[in-house]
DNA sequence: CGTCCTCTCGTTGTGTACAAACTTGCGCTG
DNA sequence: CAGCGCAAGTTTGTACACAACGAGAGGACG
């Protein structure tokens, strides 16, 4: 059996995810609590976990709110990520395995079935798939400190929540650069991988600029 | 006064980083409780919050202990330095007031000081002004989510642990590159700060890569 | 009428008791 | 004699109860 406390943590994190928790909420113990239908000890855990996450903040004796990101924090955020994500890709451009390309290989098809414009056009669907691919190539890259140092930054509400705020050009682009990033890796070719990503991340930072 | 969570919180960082506490030394919860002098609760809270810093991991239902660096975690560990904190070093030449470079001088002055060869060398001394002036550093960056990146990543054990294993050249050098980053920010030329820091870094990956 | 103090209420912080899980060592069986 | 299974012991995980801190409302004093 997963213990109690990680099954809240998880929970709550998809409800931040999800947006159920807007950011600036306030989070008491005990509504937590029995609304998950467990005590507060597992519940202050999983805050905990969720404050080391940066996905929520803690004030002591007043409780836990999810955290607002400010349009600098956004910024950079996504400063880090151009820093560290391209090398990342770097690597696993070195290292990635056939099973590793087939893998990156369906979730950017996928993307591209489900973001493709039209009647089936199913944007929430790219969300997990997004994380997926990006989580992937992190393991792929096999660099447990760029692992944790992207972590506690990455996943935060807004950066991977949506892709409603994409316009028709940008999200074409960006499910093309997934596609792209497979076919580097294929290559073998790191530079042209890691390029890729970071254009990728330059595409994502201006629509999320653009929409604030 | 300051919660007792908070107090085993620093009194166990303090123990990990200051060696009382091995790399890959079980902790366990009723042992640290009574040299605390505290009950379980804040102890499982502190190291739950260590754990988030990655100074200990938990093995679920097996306790926890701390973490054991491998030579390719450390490499690892120096390349995302190697990423973030020039980037970091060259925000904060541009945003430096007086006050913090003063700050700074002060503490690359000290550390020239202890670290002089002679009888008056005392290298523990190294530590504590080290820890300041990158820390400082980073908080006149004023990037929020580089911080993050970094603050999990970095303030590893062996990392920030000693200086006795740098060469006299080796750390001559160091406790220059100290010096000459303070005079690049003050001359506001953000490409010198960020490359002194670029060697800084590689130097003392050099260091700890040989002492391996 | 405004400001400061105080009291109360709700929340979080801590301690302790109990339950569940993992480890280890012993005994049994092939 | 080796290997497997089982049971006891130790450790962590969870729940609950109490204590302490902070916030906000109300009243008194200037």
């Amino acid at each position: 059996m997963t213990t109690t406390t990680g099954r809240a943590h998880v929970a709550l994190r998809e409800s931040i995810l999800r947006g159920d928790l807007a950011p600036g909420a306030h989070l008491g113990e005990v509504e937590l609590a029995e609304r998950l239908g467990v005590s507060r000890t597992p519940v202050r855990e999983a805050l905990s976990r969720l404050a080391a996450e940066g996905l929520v903040e803690v004030l002591p004796h007043r409780g836990a709110r999810v955290v607002r990101l400010s349009p600098e924090d956004l910024d950079g955020i996504f400063d880090v990520r151009l820093s560290l994500e391209p090398r990342a890709t770097a690597r696993a451009a070195t290292r990635a395995t056939a099973e590793d390309l087939d893998v990156l290989d369906d979730l950017a098809r996928r993307m591209l079935e489900v973001g493709a414009p039209g009647p089936d056009q199913d944007l929430d669907a790219i969300v997990p798939l997004n994380r997926d691919f990006h989580a992937r190539l992190l393991t792929t890259a096999d660099a447990p400190a760029l692992s944790a140092a992207l972590s506690n930054v990455v996943h935060t509400p807004v950066v991977l929540r949506t892709f409603h705020t994409y316009d028709p050009a940008s999200l074409a682009r960006s499910l093309a650069h997934h596609a792209e990033i497979v076919a580097a890796m294929r290559a073998g070719d790191a530079d042209w991988a890691s390029s890729v990503m970071r254009s990728h991340i330059g595409n994502a930072r201006a629509v999320m600029v653009r929409s604030r």
